[in-house]
RNA sequence: GCGGCUAUAGUUCAGUGGCAGAACGCCGCUCUGUGGCAGCGGAUGUCGUGGGUUCGAAACCCACUAGCCGCCCCA
Protein backbone atom coordinates (compact mmCIF):
# COMPACT_ATOMS: atom_id res chain seq x y z
CA UNK A 1 0.00 0.00 0.00
CA UNK A 2 1.24 3.18 -0.97
CA UNK A 3 2.39 5.40 1.48
CA UNK A 4 0.09 8.49 2.37
CA UNK A 5 1.44 12.04 2.33
CA UNK A 6 0.15 15.47 2.74
CA UNK A 7 -1.57 16.50 -0.29
CA UNK A 8 -0.14 18.76 -2.14
CA UNK A 9 0.77 22.60 -1.44
CA UNK A 10 -0.63 21.28 2.44
CA UNK A 11 2.25 20.79 5.35
CA UNK A 12 2.29 19.61 8.72
CA UNK A 13 3.62 22.19 11.19
CA UNK A 14 5.23 20.43 14.14
CA UNK A 15 7.58 21.69 17.12
CA UNK A 16 10.14 23.37 17.16
CA UNK A 17 8.74 25.97 14.28
CA UNK A 18 4.80 25.53 16.20
CA UNK A 19 6.74 27.25 19.34
CA UNK A 20 7.39 30.59 16.70
CA UNK A 21 3.75 30.15 15.07
CA UNK A 22 1.95 30.56 18.38
CA UNK A 23 4.59 33.32 19.75
CA UNK A 24 3.75 35.39 16.19
CA UNK A 25 -0.09 34.57 16.96
CA UNK A 26 0.13 35.77 20.60
CA UNK A 27 1.96 38.90 19.52
CA UNK A 28 -0.60 40.10 16.92
CA UNK A 29 -3.70 39.30 19.79
CA UNK A 30 -2.02 41.26 22.24
CA UNK A 31 -0.89 44.20 20.04
CA UNK A 32 -4.49 43.82 18.22
CA UNK A 33 -6.26 44.12 21.57
CA UNK A 34 -4.23 47.74 22.32
CA UNK A 35 -6.43 48.90 19.19
CA UNK A 36 -9.33 47.49 20.50
CA UNK A 37 -9.47 44.53 18.05
CA UNK A 38 -11.93 41.81 18.82
CA UNK A 39 -11.78 37.91 17.41
CA UNK A 40 -14.21 36.52 14.90
CA UNK A 41 -13.99 33.04 13.90
CA UNK A 42 -15.99 32.79 10.81
CA UNK A 43 -16.63 29.27 8.84
CA UNK A 44 -14.05 27.33 6.94
CA UNK A 45 -16.42 27.09 4.04
CA UNK A 46 -19.26 29.54 2.50
CA UNK A 47 -21.67 29.52 -0.13
CA UNK A 48 -19.44 30.01 -3.09
CA UNK A 49 -22.04 32.77 -4.00
CA UNK A 50 -20.24 34.43 -1.01
CA UNK A 51 -17.03 34.89 -3.02
CA UNK A 52 -18.03 34.71 -6.92
CA UNK A 53 -19.89 38.53 -5.73
CA UNK A 54 -17.39 39.41 -3.26
CA UNK A 55 -13.98 38.97 -4.13
CA UNK A 56 -15.42 38.91 -7.93
CA UNK A 57 -15.41 36.71 -10.71
CA UNK A 58 -13.20 37.90 -12.98
CA UNK A 59 -10.31 37.67 -10.52
CA UNK A 60 -7.74 34.37 -11.13
CA UNK A 61 -8.85 33.64 -7.50
CA UNK A 62 -12.66 33.09 -8.07
CA UNK A 63 -11.99 31.82 -11.42
CA UNK A 64 -9.60 29.25 -11.45
CA UNK A 65 -8.72 28.85 -7.63
CA UNK A 66 -11.22 28.00 -4.90
CA UNK A 67 -11.72 24.53 -3.78
CA UNK A 68 -15.86 24.17 -4.60
CA UNK A 69 -18.13 21.31 -4.32
CA UNK A 70 -21.59 20.76 -4.50
CA UNK A 71 -22.82 19.77 -1.29
CA UNK A 72 -23.43 16.03 -0.60
CA UNK A 73 -26.93 15.89 1.40
CA UNK A 74 -28.53 18.43 -1.00
CA UNK A 75 -26.76 17.21 -4.41
CA UNK A 76 -29.47 15.22 -6.25
CA UNK A 77 -32.25 17.99 -5.41
CA UNK A 78 -32.64 21.17 -7.14
CA UNK A 79 -31.43 22.64 -3.82
CA UNK A 80 -28.25 21.18 -4.59
CA UNK A 81 -26.19 23.89 -2.96
CA UNK A 82 -22.42 24.94 -4.07
CA UNK A 83 -19.65 25.80 -1.61
CA UNK A 84 -16.31 26.43 -1.56
CA UNK A 85 -13.63 26.64 0.92
CA UNK A 86 -12.60 30.23 1.93
CA UNK A 87 -9.60 31.85 -0.59
CA UNK A 88 -9.60 34.77 1.97
CA UNK A 89 -11.54 35.89 5.35
CA UNK A 90 -12.98 39.38 4.19
CA UNK A 91 -16.09 38.11 2.38
CA UNK A 92 -16.79 36.05 5.52
CA UNK A 93 -16.22 38.97 7.83
CA UNK A 94 -18.24 41.37 5.99
CA UNK A 95 -21.26 38.50 5.23
CA UNK A 96 -21.26 37.89 9.05
CA UNK A 97 -21.05 41.55 9.73
CA UNK A 98 -24.16 41.79 7.64
CA UNK A 99 -26.30 38.19 9.34
CA UNK A 100 -25.56 39.51 12.43
CA UNK A 101 -26.46 43.10 11.62
CA UNK A 102 -23.84 44.35 13.71
CA UNK A 103 -24.40 47.82 11.77
CA UNK A 104 -27.57 48.23 14.43
CA UNK A 105 -25.28 48.28 17.11
CA UNK A 106 -23.91 52.04 15.60
CA UNK A 107 -20.84 50.64 16.79
CA UNK A 108 -17.48 51.22 14.88
CA UNK A 109 -16.86 47.34 14.12
CA UNK A 110 -12.83 46.17 14.83
CA UNK A 111 -12.18 42.38 13.86
CA UNK A 112 -9.36 40.10 13.63
CA UNK A 113 -9.13 36.96 12.69
CA UNK A 114 -6.37 34.07 12.44
CA UNK A 115 -7.29 30.61 10.19
CA UNK A 116 -6.52 28.96 7.16
CA UNK A 117 -7.10 29.83 3.79
CA UNK A 118 -7.37 27.92 0.70
CA UNK A 119 -6.36 28.24 -2.89
CA UNK A 120 -5.70 26.13 -5.77
CA UNK A 121 -2.23 27.23 -6.79
CA UNK A 122 0.87 25.82 -8.00
CA UNK A 123 2.72 25.27 -4.90
CA UNK A 124 6.20 27.15 -4.23
CA UNK A 125 8.31 28.50 -1.06
CA UNK A 126 6.09 31.15 0.82
CA UNK A 127 2.32 30.15 -1.36
CA UNK A 128 0.60 26.82 -0.40
CA UNK A 129 -2.69 25.45 -0.81
CA UNK A 130 -3.64 25.81 2.59
CA UNK A 131 -2.10 28.68 3.95
CA UNK A 132 -2.55 30.95 6.98
CA UNK A 133 -4.30 34.41 6.75
CA UNK A 134 -4.00 36.82 9.95
CA UNK A 135 -5.63 39.81 9.13
CA UNK A 136 -8.39 42.38 10.50
CA UNK A 137 -11.14 44.56 9.42
CA UNK A 138 -12.63 47.88 10.65
CA UNK A 139 -15.75 48.59 9.58
CA UNK A 140 -19.43 50.43 10.37
CA UNK A 141 -21.68 52.72 9.43
CA UNK A 142 -20.27 56.05 7.93
CA UNK A 143 -21.39 57.96 10.86
CA UNK A 144 -19.31 55.35 13.01
CA UNK A 145 -16.05 57.19 11.13
CA UNK A 146 -15.73 53.82 9.67
CA UNK A 147 -14.66 55.74 6.44
CA UNK A 148 -12.29 57.96 8.13
CA UNK A 149 -9.11 58.40 6.68
CA UNK A 150 -7.49 57.94 10.37
CA UNK A 151 -9.02 54.30 10.22
CA UNK A 152 -6.35 53.60 7.40
CA UNK A 153 -3.27 55.51 9.00
CA UNK A 154 -4.04 53.68 12.30
CA UNK A 155 -4.09 50.04 10.94
CA UNK A 156 -1.32 50.92 9.01
CA UNK A 157 0.48 52.22 12.09
CA UNK A 158 -0.53 49.33 13.76
CA UNK A 159 1.09 46.92 11.32
CA UNK A 160 4.13 49.19 11.66
CA UNK A 161 4.30 48.35 15.90
CA UNK A 162 3.25 44.59 15.00
CA UNK A 163 5.70 43.99 12.79
CA UNK A 164 8.50 45.98 14.81
CA UNK A 165 7.54 43.96 18.09
CA UNK A 166 8.15 40.93 16.11
CA UNK A 167 11.53 42.04 14.65
CA UNK A 168 11.11 41.56 11.33
CA UNK A 169 13.69 43.72 9.65
CA UNK A 170 14.20 45.82 6.71
CA UNK A 171 10.47 45.81 5.73
CA UNK A 172 9.02 48.50 3.63
CA UNK A 173 5.44 50.33 2.79
CA UNK A 174 3.91 50.94 -0.16
CA UNK A 175 0.45 53.08 -0.27
CA UNK A 176 -1.67 54.07 -3.26
CA UNK A 177 -4.90 54.85 -3.72
CA UNK A 178 -7.26 53.25 -5.82
CA UNK A 179 -10.16 55.61 -5.34
CA UNK A 180 -13.45 55.78 -5.11
CA UNK A 181 -16.26 52.93 -6.76
CA UNK A 182 -17.14 55.85 -8.84
CA UNK A 183 -13.51 57.35 -10.08
CA UNK A 184 -12.21 53.69 -10.19
CA UNK A 185 -14.67 52.28 -13.06
CA UNK A 186 -13.81 55.98 -15.36
CA UNK A 187 -10.02 55.28 -14.78
CA UNK A 188 -10.40 51.22 -16.04
CA UNK A 189 -12.56 52.38 -19.09
CA UNK A 190 -9.34 55.14 -19.74
CA UNK A 191 -6.62 52.21 -19.67
CA UNK A 192 -8.58 50.37 -21.88
CA UNK A 193 -8.91 53.02 -24.42
CA UNK A 194 -5.11 54.21 -23.91
CA UNK A 195 -4.71 50.01 -24.22
CA UNK A 196 -6.19 49.32 -27.23
CA UNK A 197 -3.69 51.36 -29.97
CA UNK A 198 -0.72 49.95 -27.99
CA UNK A 199 -1.68 46.30 -27.11
CA UNK A 200 -0.12 44.48 -29.95
CA UNK A 201 3.19 45.23 -29.29
CA UNK A 202 3.02 44.48 -25.73
CA UNK A 203 4.27 40.98 -24.44
CA UNK A 204 1.11 37.91 -24.32
CA UNK A 205 0.54 38.83 -21.11
CA UNK A 206 -0.11 41.94 -20.74
CA UNK A 207 -2.06 41.56 -24.02
CA UNK A 208 -4.32 39.04 -21.53
CA UNK A 209 -4.41 41.36 -19.09
CA UNK A 210 -5.42 44.15 -21.06
CA UNK A 211 -8.71 42.83 -22.21
CA UNK A 212 -9.41 41.31 -18.55
CA UNK A 213 -8.05 43.20 -15.93
CA UNK A 214 -6.20 46.18 -17.27
CA UNK A 215 -5.21 47.50 -13.65
CA UNK A 216 -2.44 44.66 -13.23
CA UNK A 217 -0.80 46.00 -16.37
CA UNK A 218 0.57 48.71 -13.90
CA UNK A 219 2.31 46.47 -12.08
CA UNK A 220 3.55 44.21 -14.54
CA UNK A 221 7.26 42.97 -14.51
CA UNK A 222 7.55 42.71 -18.14
CA UNK A 223 10.77 45.23 -18.93
CA UNK A 224 10.11 45.27 -22.38
CA UNK A 225 6.40 47.23 -22.16
CA UNK A 226 7.61 49.51 -19.54
CA UNK A 227 7.99 52.44 -22.05
CA UNK A 228 4.01 51.81 -22.79
CA UNK A 229 3.46 51.10 -19.04
CA UNK A 230 5.03 54.75 -18.51
CA UNK A 231 2.83 56.38 -20.94
CA UNK A 232 -0.32 55.34 -19.54
CA UNK A 233 -2.95 57.33 -17.61
CA UNK A 234 -2.31 57.82 -13.98
CA UNK A 235 -5.26 56.52 -11.51
CA UNK A 236 -4.43 59.78 -9.50
CA UNK A 237 -5.67 62.01 -12.22
CA UNK A 238 -9.13 60.32 -12.05
CA UNK A 239 -9.01 60.46 -8.43
CA UNK A 240 -12.38 62.79 -7.53
CA UNK A 241 -11.88 65.71 -4.85
CA UNK A 242 -12.95 63.61 -2.19
CA UNK A 243 -10.79 60.48 -2.87
CA UNK A 244 -7.33 62.84 -3.24
CA UNK A 245 -8.28 64.48 0.00
CA UNK A 246 -8.75 60.97 1.88
CA UNK A 247 -5.37 59.57 0.44
CA UNK A 248 -4.20 63.04 1.97
CA UNK A 249 -5.49 62.98 5.08
CA UNK A 250 -3.82 59.07 5.16
CA UNK A 251 -0.14 60.25 4.27
CA UNK A 252 -0.85 63.04 6.82
CA UNK A 253 -1.39 60.91 9.95
CA UNK A 254 0.87 58.32 8.55
CA UNK A 255 3.68 61.39 8.96
CA UNK A 256 2.23 62.50 12.21
CA UNK A 257 3.21 58.78 13.72
CA UNK A 258 6.11 58.33 11.81
CA UNK A 259 5.26 55.56 9.54
CA UNK A 260 7.80 55.82 6.81
CA UNK A 261 5.89 54.54 3.16
CA UNK A 262 6.55 55.15 0.00
CA UNK A 263 3.83 55.85 -2.24
CA UNK A 264 3.58 53.64 -5.65
CA UNK A 265 0.78 54.65 -7.98
CA UNK A 266 0.84 51.12 -9.65
CA UNK A 267 0.15 48.99 -6.44
CA UNK A 268 -2.83 47.80 -7.66
CA UNK A 269 -4.53 44.86 -5.87
CA UNK A 270 -6.26 41.87 -7.72
CA UNK A 271 -9.35 41.33 -5.70
CA UNK A 272 -12.28 43.35 -6.85
CA UNK A 273 -13.44 44.86 -3.66
CA UNK A 274 -10.88 47.47 -2.88
CA UNK A 275 -11.15 51.12 -3.14
CA UNK A 276 -9.37 54.60 -2.63
CA UNK A 277 -6.43 52.97 -0.22
CA UNK A 278 -4.34 49.88 -0.79
CA UNK A 279 -1.46 48.79 0.69
CA UNK A 280 1.25 46.68 0.74
CA UNK A 281 4.09 45.37 3.06
CA UNK A 282 6.93 43.73 1.78
CA UNK A 283 10.55 42.38 2.79
CA UNK A 284 13.65 43.15 1.22
CA UNK A 285 15.64 40.17 -0.28
CA UNK A 286 17.13 37.72 1.25
CA UNK A 287 14.21 37.32 3.83
CA UNK A 288 13.53 33.51 2.70
CA UNK A 289 10.77 34.39 0.25
CA UNK A 290 12.20 35.14 -3.42
CA UNK A 291 10.06 36.64 -5.24
CA UNK A 292 7.07 35.91 -3.01
CA UNK A 293 8.09 39.04 -1.06
CA UNK A 294 4.45 40.46 -0.15
CA UNK A 295 4.09 40.00 3.76
CA UNK A 296 0.71 41.13 3.63
CA UNK A 297 -1.60 43.21 2.37
CA UNK A 298 -5.27 45.13 2.24
CA UNK A 299 -7.22 48.36 1.50
CA UNK A 300 -10.06 49.91 1.94
CA UNK A 301 -13.64 48.35 0.70
CA UNK A 302 -15.96 50.85 0.82
CA UNK A 303 -18.75 49.27 -1.39
CA UNK A 304 -18.39 45.78 -0.45
CA UNK A 305 -21.43 45.37 2.10
CA UNK A 306 -24.15 46.55 -0.41
CA UNK A 307 -22.74 44.42 -2.70
CA UNK A 308 -23.28 41.36 -0.76
CA UNK A 309 -26.69 42.80 0.39
CA UNK A 310 -25.97 44.62 3.23
CA UNK A 311 -26.10 48.27 4.34
CA UNK A 312 -23.35 50.94 3.42
CA UNK A 313 -20.40 50.15 5.70
CA UNK A 314 -17.38 51.58 4.61
CA UNK A 315 -14.01 49.70 5.81
CA UNK A 316 -10.48 48.73 5.81
CA UNK A 317 -8.53 45.80 6.61
CA UNK A 318 -5.53 43.50 5.89
CA UNK A 319 -3.86 39.95 5.25
CA UNK A 320 -0.75 38.73 6.92
CA UNK A 321 0.26 35.70 5.18
CA UNK A 322 1.29 34.03 8.36
CA UNK A 323 3.30 31.37 6.33
CA UNK A 324 5.53 34.13 4.88
CA UNK A 325 5.87 36.27 8.46
CA UNK A 326 7.55 32.90 9.77
CA UNK A 327 9.66 32.20 6.76
CA UNK A 328 10.88 35.79 7.29
CA UNK A 329 11.56 35.67 11.07
CA UNK A 330 13.42 32.12 10.45
CA UNK A 331 15.27 33.84 7.55
CA UNK A 332 16.07 36.76 9.61
CA UNK A 333 17.06 34.37 13.12
CA UNK A 334 14.51 36.78 14.67
CA UNK A 335 14.00 34.08 17.28
CA UNK A 336 17.91 32.63 17.70
CA UNK A 337 17.15 31.95 21.33
CA UNK A 338 16.03 28.62 22.07
CA UNK A 339 13.26 27.32 24.82
CA UNK A 340 13.99 25.05 26.65
CA UNK A 341 12.42 23.51 29.87
CA UNK A 342 13.68 24.96 33.36
CA UNK A 343 14.10 21.31 34.61
CA UNK A 344 14.61 17.69 34.16
CA UNK A 345 14.32 15.31 36.91
CA UNK A 346 16.41 11.92 36.55
CA UNK A 347 15.54 9.38 39.41
CA UNK A 348 18.59 6.87 39.71
CA UNK A 349 17.43 3.75 38.99
CA UNK A 350 13.87 2.56 38.83
CA UNK A 351 12.66 2.48 42.48
CA UNK A 352 13.04 6.01 42.09
CA UNK A 353 10.60 7.39 39.69
CA UNK A 354 7.65 7.44 41.33
CA UNK A 355 9.50 9.60 43.38
CA UNK A 356 10.44 11.45 40.56
CA UNK A 357 7.07 12.16 38.70
CA UNK A 358 5.60 13.04 42.74
CA UNK A 359 8.93 15.66 42.61
CA UNK A 360 7.99 16.47 39.03
CA UNK A 361 4.05 17.06 39.61
CA UNK A 362 5.21 19.14 42.85
CA UNK A 363 7.39 21.72 40.47
CA UNK A 364 4.73 21.66 37.68
CA UNK A 365 2.03 22.86 40.01
CA UNK A 366 4.40 25.57 40.76
CA UNK A 367 4.79 27.01 36.93
CA UNK A 368 7.45 25.07 36.14
CA UNK A 369 8.42 23.42 32.90
CA UNK A 370 9.50 19.95 33.88
CA UNK A 371 10.66 16.91 32.09
CA UNK A 372 10.87 13.43 33.65
CA UNK A 373 13.80 11.05 33.27
CA UNK A 374 13.63 7.18 34.06
CA UNK A 375 15.37 5.47 36.77
CA UNK A 376 16.97 2.86 34.50
CA UNK A 377 18.88 5.45 32.57
CA UNK A 378 22.73 5.29 33.41
CA UNK A 379 23.77 8.54 34.51
CA UNK A 380 25.66 9.86 31.51
CA UNK A 381 22.41 9.10 29.89
CA UNK A 382 20.46 11.59 32.07
CA UNK A 383 22.94 14.19 31.55
CA UNK A 384 22.49 13.74 28.01
CA UNK A 385 18.77 14.07 27.65
CA UNK A 386 18.73 16.73 30.38
CA UNK A 387 21.40 18.91 28.86
CA UNK A 388 19.08 18.94 25.14
CA UNK A 389 16.03 19.63 26.81
CA UNK A 390 16.42 21.29 29.83
CA UNK A 391 18.32 24.09 31.57
CA UNK A 392 19.00 22.25 34.59
CA UNK A 393 18.75 19.06 35.67
CA UNK A 394 17.77 17.58 39.23
CA UNK A 395 18.97 14.74 40.62
CA UNK A 396 16.96 12.02 42.69
CA UNK A 397 18.67 9.59 44.23
CA UNK A 398 18.93 7.49 46.79
CA UNK A 399 20.71 10.37 49.45
CA UNK A 400 18.04 13.32 47.96
CA UNK A 401 15.06 11.13 48.64
CA UNK A 402 16.39 10.29 52.59
CA UNK A 403 17.52 13.82 53.18
CA UNK A 404 15.28 16.10 51.59
CA UNK A 405 18.31 18.21 50.03
CA UNK A 406 18.31 17.32 46.01
CA UNK A 407 21.05 18.20 43.84
CA UNK A 408 20.91 20.61 40.51
CA UNK A 409 23.29 21.06 38.10
CA UNK A 410 22.81 23.96 36.47
CA UNK A 411 24.16 23.42 32.55
CA UNK A 412 24.54 26.97 31.56
CA UNK A 413 27.02 27.98 34.54
CA UNK A 414 28.37 23.81 35.10
CA UNK A 415 27.90 24.48 38.87
CA UNK A 416 26.46 22.07 41.11
CA UNK A 417 23.75 23.28 44.10
CA UNK A 418 22.55 21.51 47.10
CA UNK A 419 19.21 22.72 47.35
CA UNK A 420 16.00 21.83 50.10
CA UNK A 421 13.28 20.65 48.30
CA UNK A 422 11.25 23.55 49.80
CA UNK A 423 13.35 26.15 48.19
CA UNK A 424 13.72 23.83 44.88
CA UNK A 425 10.89 25.60 42.91
CA UNK A 426 11.87 29.28 43.43
CA UNK A 427 15.42 27.93 42.85
CA UNK A 428 14.68 26.64 39.64
CA UNK A 429 12.90 29.56 38.63
CA UNK A 430 15.91 32.21 39.43
C1' G B 1 -2.16 26.87 -15.46
C1' C B 2 3.11 27.60 -18.21
C1' G B 3 8.70 26.93 -18.36
C1' G B 4 12.98 25.02 -15.75
C1' C B 5 15.90 22.39 -11.79
C1' U B 6 15.80 18.52 -8.28
C1' A B 7 14.43 13.73 -5.55
C1' U B 8 20.01 8.52 -2.25
C1' A B 9 20.19 7.08 5.82
C1' G B 10 16.86 11.22 10.82
C1' U B 11 19.71 15.70 8.41
C1' U B 12 23.22 17.73 4.75
C1' C B 13 25.08 15.52 0.69
C1' A B 14 28.86 12.28 -2.49
C1' G B 15 28.26 8.42 -5.76
C1' U B 16 28.21 8.93 -14.92
C1' G B 17 26.51 1.33 -15.90
C1' G B 18 29.55 -3.48 -11.91
C1' C B 19 28.84 -5.28 -3.60
C1' A B 20 24.69 1.33 -0.99
C1' G B 21 28.62 5.57 0.82
C1' A B 22 30.64 10.04 3.99
C1' A B 23 29.86 13.66 7.67
C1' C B 24 26.75 15.10 11.49
C1' G B 25 23.03 13.00 14.40
C1' C B 26 21.13 8.33 16.76
C1' C B 27 21.88 3.57 19.73
C1' G B 28 25.26 0.32 22.55
C1' C B 29 29.90 -0.78 25.16
C1' U B 30 34.48 0.91 27.68
C1' C B 31 31.31 3.53 32.06
C1' U B 32 24.80 2.07 37.30
C1' G B 33 26.34 8.93 41.47
C1' U B 34 28.72 13.40 37.73
C1' G B 35 27.79 13.84 31.02
C1' G B 36 29.75 16.81 26.95
C1' C B 37 36.10 14.43 25.20
C1' A B 38 38.12 9.85 23.50
C1' G B 39 38.23 4.66 21.78
C1' C B 40 35.50 0.50 19.95
C1' G B 41 31.03 -1.45 17.95
C1' G B 42 25.94 -1.00 15.72
C1' A B 43 21.44 0.34 12.98
C1' U B 44 20.60 3.43 9.41
C1' G B 45 17.75 2.87 3.25
C1' U B 46 11.71 -0.12 -1.21
C1' C B 47 18.31 5.11 -3.89
C1' G B 48 10.40 9.36 -4.60
C1' U B 49 6.69 5.78 -7.43
C1' G B 50 5.76 2.83 -11.78
C1' G B 51 7.52 1.14 -16.30
C1' G B 52 11.51 0.59 -20.08
C1' U B 53 16.80 -0.17 -22.05
C1' U B 54 20.79 -3.60 -20.34
C1' C B 55 24.09 -9.72 -18.73
C1' G B 56 23.80 -5.90 -14.94
C1' A B 57 20.45 0.59 -13.33
C1' A B 58 20.84 4.83 -7.65
C1' A B 59 23.07 6.23 -12.48
C1' C B 60 20.49 5.97 -19.13
C1' C B 61 15.11 6.65 -21.29
C1' C B 62 9.63 7.47 -20.46
C1' A B 63 5.51 8.51 -17.36
C1' C B 64 3.71 9.89 -12.72
C1' U B 65 4.18 12.15 -7.86
C1' A B 66 6.39 15.74 -4.79
C1' G B 67 9.66 19.84 -3.57
C1' C B 68 12.18 24.07 -5.23
C1' C B 69 13.21 28.33 -8.92
C1' G B 70 11.04 31.68 -12.48
C1' C B 71 6.22 33.20 -14.67
C1' C B 72 0.96 33.90 -13.75
C1' C B 73 -1.43 35.41 -9.44
C1' C B 74 -1.45 36.64 -4.51
C1' A B 75 -0.65 36.73 1.49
Amino acid sequence: MATLKAVRGTRDLLPPETGLWNYVEATARAVFARYGFGEIRTPIFEDTALFARGVGEETDIVSKEMYTWQDRTRADSDSAQSLTLRPENTAGVVRAYIEHKLADTGMLQKLFYIGPQFRRERPQRGRYRQFWQIGAEVLGPAWSGADSALRDAEVLEMLSTFLNELGVKGWKLEVNSVGSSTDRPKYIAALREALAPVRDKMSADNQRRAETNPLRVLDSKDAGDQEIIDGLPKIADFLDDASKEHFGQVLAALDACGVAYTVNPRLVRGLDYYTRTTFEFTVPDGSGLGTQNALLGGGRYDGLSELLGGPKAPGIGFAIGEDRLILTLQAQEAMAKEQKLDAFVAPMGVERNAAALALAQELRRAGLSVEVGDGSFRLKKSFEAADKLARRMVIVGEDEVSSGILTVKDFSAGDQTKVPRAELASFLRA
